[in-house]
DNA sequence: AAACTGTTTCGTCACCATTA
DNA sequence: TAATGGTGACGAAACAGTTT
């Protein structure tokens, strides 16, 4: 069930907020990123309340309202799907960095540890 | 060059949690 | 409790790289 489909542009602008989970700093990294489509939105930005909730009565209006509503909704929700890709992807750099970071503080405590247990050991000759 | 395959992005639906 | 927002899952489409 899947309505007929875009175009091909690039929107998924990787900007820096912070709103990941668990809120990290921001790394600074490059994405290769396939940008496909353009947002071809059926309906118009920042659709508005078109009539009063009120004032409907006919059967043909009440459609109406309901197909706008969808649409409404539908709208909100592909905004709402582009944040949350958004935030997760950050979420996601957030971690690989961090991931980065802790594996070379690893890597040096290891180094550590060994040159103090070659300082600690006893000589055997 | 066409066919195939894997990856990425997007829109939608369904569901859950929160809020008024 | 209805409305709303966030998100996982799914399928479609575009694109890139590989194979024939």
């Amino acid at each position: 069930m899947q309505k007929p489909n875009m175009a091909v542009t690039g929107d998924e602008t990787d900007e820096e907020t912070d709103l990941a989970p668990s809120h990290m700093a921001a790394a600074t990294g490059d994405m290769p990123t396939y940008q496909i489509r353009a947002p071809t939105t059926a309906l118009p930005q920042g659709v508005v309340m078109a009539a009063s909730p009120g004032s409907l009565h006919s059967p043909q209006q009440l459609a109406e309202e309901a197909t706008r509503k969808r649409e409404l909704r539908l709208m909100k929700n592909r905004e709402a799907a582009k944040e949350c890709r958004r935030r997760k992807k950050e979420y996601v750099k957030c971690l690989e960095s961090r991931v980065a970071v802790l594996e070379v503080q690893n890597k040096k405590l290891i180094e550590e540890l060994e040159t103090l247990k070659d300082i600690c050991s006893p000589k055997t000759d």
